[in-house]
DNA sequence: GTGAAAGCGCTAACAG
DNA sequence: CTGTTAGCGCTTTCAC
């Protein structure tokens, strides 16, 4: 592999004047830069990362931590990002925390000495403190799907509560008597966002109660067993409004076992807009605008990256209401 | 953050000395070692990466390239890689081909130039050409589901063959008298294979025919399009047999479109066995281990990369049979 | 405008 | 057993 000190021999300069046409840094000649071209262009050269990365630039690399790759809605970010971020010239690192908070603690020390330039982050365990201390350890950091209001922290974020309350609304003109919620869990900013907008519209109907309400983890087993709890505990229930799609899949799942028929008795709406191919019935949902949301993390990150003066606050982005067979006849 | 040379004046030795220790090579006194550990303890000491692999160590890269992250099969496999990866030590680059050989093929320029120690590949696109070349430029791959027999290139692949036989058995057995087949891309070994399992069983049959195999995509959406165009032509037909999960969702979705009862008018089984919390019915299939497989791929990728003397071949991982709603009352 | 030279943090001979 | 030293390929002052 030709290097760099190939390079400037065949064009008869020196080492610097190459690095120099190679970053668009300080001047060159014309007729000098038009010699280096054709050298590099000769050799098919390409710098070494890893040379470029120890000298003190940058590693151009970033990385995406993911909680739990078999949520669909984790791959279909990971996708937007990769393809975002190989157009800006990084490369994508993949981490996968499994929701595990020492995990992730080993990971965040691992980008550190990789010296990644920067991260993508999704998680449900991270804190605030350990969010700031990676971005005073030089690591700029761009937040998804989680919130930190207050904190300086560049987030994007759907709007929850708002999406929570139209997803609700629907359900209500559909004739819907008493409507339950699979919420998520409880320290997910995303999830109480939900379950907050849910019982904004909820809260002052005659059949409300809190007990409507039921717990499950975002995953669509957790979403069964809080279906399962759910229903048994309230009777009378003709809608549910699930905190994520996974967990609706789960509670549909239920409904088909126990015979109920969906939408005639029961109607079920999702949050995300999972690009899962579902079977019978085609779930409703809120549609987070997944695809963008990893676009535009990339791109913050990217003048993160850059040194520009990002504002470090929560950026939130419009949902929209995908209505298919599980809410409306 | 702490370099080597911190930790040598610490401890009061040469830089070489903690290298020995760090790389356990060479031989380094006890109490020598207990001090240099000592020191690295203290200083919390890790060593550069970037640096080892500029020294021309390994860079501890390997990556990950995948056709397509919305199959949910990939996300599974990419989890059991990463994971197992980072037992190993590694760090996992995310590549999404996005089954275009154009950005394959560049995809597999950057990574030379990232000196990845290793890839692990899964492609409907790259030719055996391009692979061996790539092993030829310093970089071992391990090929998963994917094979090229007689090529001395390694690949980890589902019995196929033997599975696809051993689904249509079971559709027979359950008293399918017209078994259509929605085969995959004719250029995938996989999907070849598994269409030449499903001719193995149903070729000598009276019903049998060259029209009961309709080619698909491997995705959903194909699948659906697929099973229309073959239920169109073909009258009479009661089970399908799909080469890929996907494809067999797309089916079902269709058939519960056209008022088909499954399993009692039609039985529908799939292949693969991927995770996805499917509504009804449940989908039948040939389990492929793809923990397993990511597994495998890994150590034995691990192994090319410390100059093990692998056999560059074909290993068959076997399948089973996962009855579930679709094809079973 | 361009070159020389000093590192970035680590590894790997080669001497002791 | 341990220290010295020369790079790995690139960036970056600092002179000319």
């Amino acid at each position: 592999m030709a290097t760099i000190r190939d390079v400037s021999k065949l064009a008869g300069v020196s080492v610097a004047t190459v690095s120099r046409v190679l970053n668009r840094s300080g001047y060159v000649g014309a007729a000098t830069e038009a010699k280096v071209t054709a050298a590099m262009e000769a050799l098919s050269y390409k710098p070494s990362e890893t040379a470029r990365s120890l000298a003190g630039k940058q590693s151009s690399m970033i990385a995406l931590m993911v909680p739990d790759l078999l949520n669909p809605f984790f791959p279909e970010l990971a996708l937007a990002i990769e393809t975002c971020a190989s157009a800006y010239g990084y490369t994508v690192i993949l981490c996968n925390s499994n929701n595990d908070a020492e995990k992730e603690r080993k990971l965040f020390d691992l980008l550190v000495h990789k010296r990644v330039d920067g991260l993508i982050l999704s998680s449900y365990t991270a804190t605030p403190k350990q969010i700031i201390a990676l971005q005073d350890r030089g690591i700029p950091v761009v937040v998804v799907d989680n919130g930190f209001p207050g904190q300086p922290i560049l987030s994007l974020i759907a709007r929850n509560r708002e999406g929570a309350r139209e997803a609700v609304r629907h359900l209500l003109k559909q004739g819907c008597s008493k409507i339950g919620h699979l919420s998520g869990p409880a320290d997910v900013t995303a999830a109480r966002d939900r379950r907050q907008g849910y019982a904004d519209e909820c809260a002052a109907l005659p059949w409300f109660s809190s007990s409507l309400i039921e717990q499950g983890d975002f995953q669509a087993e957790g979403g069964y067993d809080a279906a399962k709890r759910l229903l048994d505990r309230e009777p009378g229930i003709d809608g549910i409004f699930a905190g994520n799609d996974a967990m609706a899949i789960g509670a549909l799942k239920l409904l088909h076992e126990r015979g109920s028929r969906v939408p005639d008795d029961m109607r079920v709406i999702g949050f995300d807009g999972i690009r899962v191919p579902m079977v019978v019935p085609e779930l409703s949902t809120m549609v987070q605008p997944i695809y963008e949301m990893g676009e535009q993390a990339m791109q913050q990150l990217h003048r993160l990256i850059g040194g520009e003066d990002v504002k470090r606050e929560t950026i939130e982005l419009n949902t929209s209401l995908l209505v298919r067979r599980s809410s409306s006849r």
